[in-house]
DNA sequence: CAAGCAGTTGAACACTTATTCAACTATTTG
DNA sequence: CAAATAGTTGAATAAGTGTTCAACTGCTTG
């Protein structure tokens, strides 16, 4: 929708604050930033992933090890440590035939952690 | 693929840590749990979601509200609100024509603030 | 009560995404 | 060197998702 046009199409409450809404507006990240980190927490929203980090948690673990404790495809696995990697979520060294990958970043714990918690006050 | 053939159709690599992968099994959240906090963690995948979350990280808003500081629709803004209800990220208060949303979750804040910090560190 | 406003809802659409499959590289081993 | 192993990659497919649109409920007000 064209901004311009969007008082016209869309509302405006008739009691809005307009203070309000002009300090939100201002406190909104920019979008770019937004794109950014929506796109890295998107990484946690898909359950081979997540246990994939809870594995990487406390272990260095190769790929054919990950998908050994996971019951899935090597080839399935690598396509998440991809997007792992692309994040920054996860680091890997080669040794041979074999790569062994690591958790890279220090936030991961924190959010799975919170989900988590989440998860066991919402439902238990 | 049914369990019974993974170890004929998929890796056991020969040099594998038969006990780490014993342990890593045993320590995987039961699949019930990975289902519900992947779901509640996918939530903050998406940036109409996130802005909506910040936006109510410090005010009660209207729907309205928010979408006039979004620019976007009542129904798409809407339709974000419904999924943010059934994962209890927010809740609501009826006061005439008008629903006031606000967080219910204190893990939001969090969560949010995780990301964030980790967009800054990767791309400033 | 009629009109307008705030918000919700379901269907439709376009877009994204996770896994599978097959082909590939690179390393190790007999 | 040939065969096997560990892992990666691109294309294809099936399933999931976000916004739009139109129709709807319910509240308020003239």
């Amino acid at each position: 929708m064209r901004e311009e046009n969007f008082d016209i199409l869309n509302c405006n409450c008739k009691g809005s604050d307009k203070k309000l809404i002009a300090k939100l507006k201002k406190s909104i990240p920019k979008e770019e930033k937004i794109v950014d980190t929506s796109a890295f927490l998107s990484v946690f929203g898909d359950g081979t992933r997540l246990k994939i980090l809870w594995i990487l948690r406390k272990d260095e673990v190769c790929v054919c090890d990950i998908a050994s404790v996971l019951k899935m495809t090597k080839s399935a696995i690598s396509h998440q440590l991809r997007i792992l990697k692309q994040f920054r979520l996860v680091s890997f060294r080669k040794d041979g035939q074999k790569v062994y990958y690591s958790l890279s970043d220090h936030h991961v714990a924190d959010i799975i952690e919170k989900g988590f918690e989440h998860t066991e006050e919402i439902y238990e």
